[in-house]
DNA sequence: CTGACAGTTAGATAATCATCGAACTGTTAA
DNA sequence: TTAACAGTTCGATGATTATCTAACTGTCAG
């Protein structure tokens, strides 16, 4: 993810990319479901959970790991998905600065 | 807006629909105006500080009113905005329950 | 009253994007 | 080796939406 010359702060770039990610309701349910298995979420798990194709759904995993919002690993046949906390820290971050 | 049985909650269409209103970066940036403006904001100013036209300005004005997120006043000719704080609050507050 | 200004609404256009089916790659199990 | 499965990529389609212009309403100053 890119880094503004303040450490820790996501650009503007960056910041917009994730508003996107998190607007569509059904990405936005893929990712709090990722968020709600403590470490990994397997994508097989997630393809169960959600009446999408995997085509649609491996589009919107595309979307949050774009985003820098999961973390992907990749087991021979199998994915993993992880939510990255460190990403999802500095965009509160962002969004807490609107308001005092 | 909505709120669920329980009490400051935002419900799932009340939150996407705040999700949807900051994804555009204009808006986003409008709204980003609105709030440091501590409290209220005159859509004349606004009008001088984006490139856009009235209709635009107007739209995405009643996007952010429709979320929830701002409170419009009008006085005969003009008109003033203000950030809903309250509604930000729980905006947060469930975004912040996605992660511990 | 009349012109100027604040803001809205309607309709058009262009861009974005969620979704799907189909065809593909790669991996494992039999 | 082959069939089944995990996931990706491509192209199409339909829906949404940001933006504009143009025409409108309402308010005030001269």
């Amino acid at each position: 993810m890119k880094t503004s010359i303040y450490h820790g702060d996501v650009d503007r770039r960056s910041f917009n990319r994730i508003s996107k990610a998190l607007a569509d309701p059904r990405r936005y349910e893929i990712l709090r479901r990722i968020a709600a298995c403590g470490s990994e979420a397997s994508c097989v798990m997630l393809k169960g959970k959600f009446p999408i194709t995997p085509a649609t759904l491996s589009h919107h995993l595309k979307e949050l790991s774009n985003a820098g919002l999961i973390e992907i690993r990749r087991n021979s046949k199998f994915m993993y998905v992880e939510l990255r906390r460190d990403t999802w820290k500095q965009y509160l971050k962002e969004l807490r600065s609107l308001s005092e």
